[in-house]
Order: C-alpha cells, then structure tokens, then sequence
DNA sequence: CTGCTCTCAGACAATTCGTCTGAACTCCGG
DNA sequence: CCGGAGTTCAGACGAATTGTCTGAGAGCAG
C-alpha cells in the first residue's frame, strides 16, 4: 500500500545525505552502493560498537518508509538513496504550502524573492528560467491547436 | 532567554491560523483579541467540555513558545498571534534550507520555479518582484558612489 | 573451532503531542 | 450569602516517535 508523505527525521536525513553525497561523486558513471560500515564511518568517526545498530536501525526505517532501497550482496548489503534531495525539498515545500498557506506555493515564492537574499546572478538565473517556461507554456499552446 | 526556534505542531497551527484570520478581517483596525471560548467554537463546532482544555493547553504551549501573546482582562483573558503567518512560512523555509541543502536557499526557489505549477500571472509577478529589486540595487549603489 | 563482521529483531528511555480531569477563582443573578 | 456558569491553573495520561542499545544467529576466513 501507498504510505501517505512520510517526512525523515534529523538523523535518518543525516544517512540520506550521506547516500546522496556518494552519488554526487559518482554521477558520472553507476554509484556503488554504501555499506552500513561505510556510513558510520562518515556520521560517527570515532564511533562506538552500538552507533552500527543505530546506522542499521536508521536504514530500516528509511526503507521502510520508501525512502532508500536495500540491494542483498555479500559480504554487506548495500544501500541506494531511493528519494533525492530535491525530491525531499519538494515534499518539504508542498508540506508548507498545504499546512500554512491552503496548499498555495506563491507565499513561499515571494518570501524567498523578497527575502532579499538573491545575489544578482541568482536573479538572472532565475528570470532565464521563466523564459523558458514561457516559451515551454507558448510552443504546447501551439501545438495544441492543430 | 530567547529560546531557538521552535516549530508549532498541526493543532497548534489550526489555533494559530485561527488567530490569524481574525486579525485579517480587521486589518483597518486594531483587532480585538480573541477568546478561547472563540476558538473552540471555530475548532470544535460541535465540541466535547474537555476540548476547551485542549485549546487552552495548546495556547499555553503557543505563548511559551512566543507565538503568542495573551491579555489578562475580565471576564476572560484574550490571545494574539506574536508570529505571522509570513514569518512562520520564513522559519519553515529556512528550517529545511539548513537542513536538506546546507542552508542554501537557492534550491528551494530553483524547485518552486521549476515546479511548473505557476500560472504565467504568477510568473510575471515574479519578474516584477526580480525588476524591483533589480532596480533597489542600483539605487543603493548608486548612492553609495558619491 | 574461533573470531570478526553483519543481519535480524526487538527493548528502552526520553520526549512530544493531543486529550482529559479536577481544584480553584471570578462574576453575576437570585 | 449561595449556587451556577464560565474560566484559569496545573497537571496526568496514553500513544507515538526517536535515537540508542542489547543480544541471538548467520556467514566467512583463518
């Protein structure tokens, strides 16, 4: 069945941004998948024995949650990022917009264009990407009308 | 001791919001307080006794929090918000700025923009915003060259 | 067989959250 | 003065969440 949105807490995100990190480096070509060990390398360096439960008790809620996926190999199963960054951000954003503001994005748009925090180029970015959805929106209506 | 910033739970959000609409309609003038009595009866229509207790206890946790802000007057005390809903779209942005993309608040505009679900009204509004403050840059550096 | 690494499965304590109970206070009408 | 209604004050409660931890068992190399 279909889990309702499911949010992450602080420290199962902490092991996301571990997956996602090593994804990054490998977007090149296919990421290996990362070991238990792997991550508790990362989150705890100096870590005790128990802090490989917690890493493995964090991966079973977020593949629980659909979140990661689970691929059985020996010697250590390994684990992929099921859900991106930005698919994390838009849940987050969608769950703002729905609880606060009726389900409305705009009020989340213009606090951040009017937060006043945008360099300059980030404005152009920005501009350049309405362009284009704008022209996107022309060229459909088009074709639509044959 | 000012406390960090804290989140308001679904229940407490449903006071807040009720709170906030009523200082809407009196956006000319000084809006009134509201009573827990009121908020009940916008909350819990058709209510048990004990959810007045409800209200009250989640408006003592919104005033510890300094989302709100009581008056004691007779016969009952009245409640304000202390936070906007502006504000709290503000705190939420930022709250997943830091911790999905390292407190960077350009892929949460990236995502909305590219989200496509804003109508071209909504775009054009955007660059409106974007030449405005285009525009208040010049200015400020402007002035600054003497 | 032993030791190490890992999986599987759960327990645990602290905290949060929405709901509820009950004592006490205030005010007002009779 | 008393009773009733409405409200305040203060806490208890149960369920769920969350990060941490324990322990049994499996697999593998030496």
């Amino acid at each position: 069945m279909s889990a309702p949105f499911q949010d992450v807490t602080d420290a199962e995100l902490a092991v996301l941004d571990v997956l996602w990190k090593h994804e990054d480096e490998h977007a090149q070509d296919q990421a290996p998948g990362v070991t238990i060990r792997e991550i508790c390398q990362v989150l705890y360096p100096r870590g005790k024995a128990s802090e490989y439960a917690t890493v493995q008790k964090l991966l079973d809620r977020l593949e629980a949650k659909g979140c990661v996926e689970r691929r059985r190999q020996s010697p250590a199963h390994v684990f992929f990022s099921a859900l991106s960054r930005d698919e994390l951000i838009g849940r987050r954003l969608n769950s703002v917009a729905k609880k606060v503001c009726g389900g409305s994005l705009t009020p989340l748009l213009t606090h951040l264009v009017q937060n006043q925090e945008l360099t300059s180029e980030e404005r152009a970015a920005l501009r350049s990407m309405l362009d284009q959805f704008d022209a996107t929106k022309k060229t459909r209506r088009k074709g639509k009308k044959k």
